[in-house]
DNA sequence: CCAGATGAAATCGTCAGACGATATTGACGA
DNA sequence: TCGTCAATATCGTCTGACGATTTCATCTGG
């Protein structure tokens, strides 16, 4: 009886997990999401080499599964994988950051133009979400802008009710390109960033599209004079 | 000393092939550019049940590499991944035909707008790559019409100059969409098709953005007009 | 004391095989 | 014919392995 030869230890089957939201999640779209965020709060910094056996003894994963989340985030141009040379977090240079903010804005601004047709409940969503955003950032307790960041477009994208524009739009690389300037940013710039949300959030409500393409325009632009002003080590 | 225990295969250490256009391509890449290629010559038709144990044989490869593959396809909307039902093809319903077109509008109109700033030899090679795909449809010998598309888009990307743009651009998942429809067109409907390309590369070639926008908005407008046209069944 | 050679360690891409869990299918009986 | 149940197919994940290449520290000569 006792005489197993194989302790066996339990095994633990990994049959799909519910993530912290309720929905189940396989392992794979877990650890991605975990590196994606974990760049969103700078555990993770852009040029980082992500060793593999690090990471799969960090999260109690097998190579296999992690290396299909870093597949998965290599197509979404979040990491570079090169054969000997590892994984990295990506790092923007100038050019980059300028076809990502010009793509991104495209895209922002259909999202909005359909928002401003969504019922009016919606519209309401996307306003509270702001409101919300604004009290974390005038109060002390600094509510992490990333998340806000995060919940804003979530929201937007969310109530312009195209499935595709989740899908292609880089929000991704986008915190990418958040995560590279962080240092260089002062608090009021990141206060002034987040009013462009509420613009945005408020021209929508208004249910004008020509005004939330406005918004977002305004909003990109002030984006790109930012990067002007950034100190070029920031962009490579 | 012949009394080695292992025969010891090869054991092919695939390490880093080179593909039909040179580059070094990894079994990752390789295999994933061999399902979207698959996908435009209809060897897969959407809906496609993809068998792992099948697709390494045929392929020569593991389930790991394959896996990879296909991961990343499902990153880019190409496959759909459920657990114990398997991989499949995407099929695209009506309504994701639709935002699929809406975002792609957006996207190839940048594409154009950005196009018409490139050097003239550049903008030459666009019209002189429909120039081609002119000849090809017109002609007996029918050029593979998915092929002519890729050609037209893959230049009209490059010349735009924004390295964002075809990186997030579904054109994989417009392949899905054309391969979904294609029982369902005829040649003229073809024909008329491929019109538009010559229309927006010579918009392009003319260096003005407002009629190249223009160009692109109508070609998208008739391909809308197309899909209302098609059979319920086509469009699920 | 420093620059180049050299060898060991680290890391990656790929492969092979295994196991538990579930969906699917086909046989069987009511 | 239709529902039940067992066998099969397939998937997600894990473990372990191996060759290839980069990286880094050590060693040697000038």
């Amino acid at each position: 009886m006792s005489g197993g030869v194989k302790p066996k230890t339990p095994k633990r089957t990994a049959v799909a997990t519910p993530d912290p939201d309720g929905r189940a999640m396989g392992t794979t779209e877990r650890v991605a999401e975990i590196i994606r965020q974990g760049i969103r709060t700078s555990q993770f910094v852009p040029g980082q080499h992500l060793v593999e056996i690090d990471l799969t003894q960090r999260l109690q994963i097998s190579r296999s599964s992690l290396r299909e989340a870093l597949r998965h985030l290599n197509g979404d141009g979040i990491v570079s994988m090169g054969r000997y040379r590892g994984t990295h977090i990506c790092r923007l240079d100038r050019r980059a950051i300028d076809d990502l903010l010009e793509v991104l804005e495209q895209l922002v601004s259909l999202a909005a133009r359909r928002a401003t047709k969504a019922p009016l409940e919606k519209r309401r969503l996307l306003d509270a979400a702001v409101e919300a955003s604004g009290k974390s950032l005038n109060g002390v307790d600094n509510g992490n802008p990333m998340l806000v960041r995060q919940t804003f477009y979530d929201t937007l994208f969310e109530i312009s009710g195209n499935d595709e524009l989740p899908r292609v739009t880089p929000l991704s690389r986008a915190d990418l390109f958040r995560a590279q300037i962080r240092p260089y940013q002062s608090h009021e710039e990141q206060r002034k960033h987040a009013e462009g949300y509420g613009l945005i959030a408020q021209a929508v409500l208004s249910g004008d599209p020509v005004k939330a393409e406005a918004a977002v325009r305004a909003h990109f632009e002030a984006t790109r004079q930012m990067v002007d002003r950034l100190p070029p080590q920031a962009v490579e």
